[in-house]
DNA sequence: TTCATTTAATAAACTACTTCATTTTTTACC
DNA sequence: GGTAAAAAATGAAGTAGTTTATTAAATGAA
């Protein structure tokens, strides 16, 4: 069962009747995106939250110069979205985009909207998992202000070697604030020095 | 009634019963700061979430440097805390310190907790701040990276007009994660184009 | 009002990172 | 397996922002 991964993930934070879970699970949909395909668009209002089952995608934004800007990748057992809008049904800022086919147990606005009211648990499962992305936020803005673009990759590499693998290198150097040839040399300069 | 602004606060989220009102306000102790005193500590467990009826805050991060970085400021009708530290209760990546004298309704971590289960409402309420600071903060990163410093400045200063007004200038500059010389810098070449 | 302390302004030398141009390596697909 | 296209590496010249040092202005306490 492809829900089995979500199930698993929210008996980490809340525990479910079966009865619940029944209700969950009838308002939830499994659905799968190619590599390359958008699961939301800049400009459209988002209407899904994401759970990812499998595969990868990469959040980002599209500067009024035409350069991407890298906001997170995302993969097993994250969520994804524009949750900006959509908590407040506005148009999107941001681009989902799959860098990998993907799987994700998917909330529709609505669906969620009404299963906060049917399973208000739910509503302790959600804030703890954004008070949990809030913190990790808050703690890039200080990396970036605080660290270097060296410093920062080596922590990147460290926190998520997985997606450092699976991610081109120059969607890694706009994660980090830099150009793709900047990273390429600090590569160099770490190679150099071992 | 020093609590009536965090009750009006509430309703904009959530629509409390008098006897839930009254729960609540039993579980929240009204506190006032002098200028420059701490509300959390770096190291400590941060013991507190704090609503600001009155002044202002910054958060901040001593970096190994022994540079101070501000996370971001505080005023009326906003939150402050070291919210990695509370919800895990773990030692404080952050410093709260007050620039005026400040006037904060606290919950304490175990009152919170006692609260969320008998109010259940508390938990949409906490839910819905936490995705806007969440919002707030990933915006952030983004101007980070696709802004010049000179951008940043006039986005803040047209955003937050009091804080820009209320707060020494070298503390924007960490805020905005430029050097003051370079701020002062931006400041004189401003006047200069009008 | 005065003096001490903090904050802001200015300017020259410096550096982390960007831009642009070219070459090499890897990936993907017929 | 060969070839086109995408990704990565390299290097030289340029710039946004830093560092350091000095002076000026604002704040606050006695």
């Amino acid at each position: 069962m492809k829900n089995s991964a979500f199930l698993q993930y929210t008996k980490k934070y809340i525990k479910l009747t079966t009865e619940e879970e029944a209700i969950l699970l009838s308002n939830i949909v499994v659905r799968t995106y190619l590599k390359d395909q958008y699961i939301v668009q800049q400009g459209d209002i988002c209407n899904s939250s994401n759970f990812i089952i499998s595969g990868c995608t990469k959040t980002f934004y599209m500067g009024a110069d035409g350069q991407e800007h890298v906001v997170m990748f995302s993969i097993e057992d994250w969520w994804t979205s524009d949750l900006g809008s959509f908590i407040a049904q506005k148009p999107a800022d941001f681009n989902v985009q799959c860098i990998e086919n993907t799987t994700v147990v998917q909330f529709t606005y609505e669906n969620l909207e009404k299963l906060y009211t049917q399973i208000p648990k739910l509503e302790r499962l959600f804030r703890k998992i954004v008070e949990r992305a809030f913190v990790a936020s808050q703690k890039r803005v200080i990396r970036n202000f605080s660290l270097t673009a060296k410093e920062r990759y080596v922590i990147f590499k460290k926190t998520y070697p997985k997606i450092d693998q699976r991610v081109p290198q120059y969607m890694i150097a706009s994660y980090l604030g830099i150009t793709k040839e900047f990273l390429s040399k600090i590569k160099s300069q770490l190679i150099n020095e071992q």
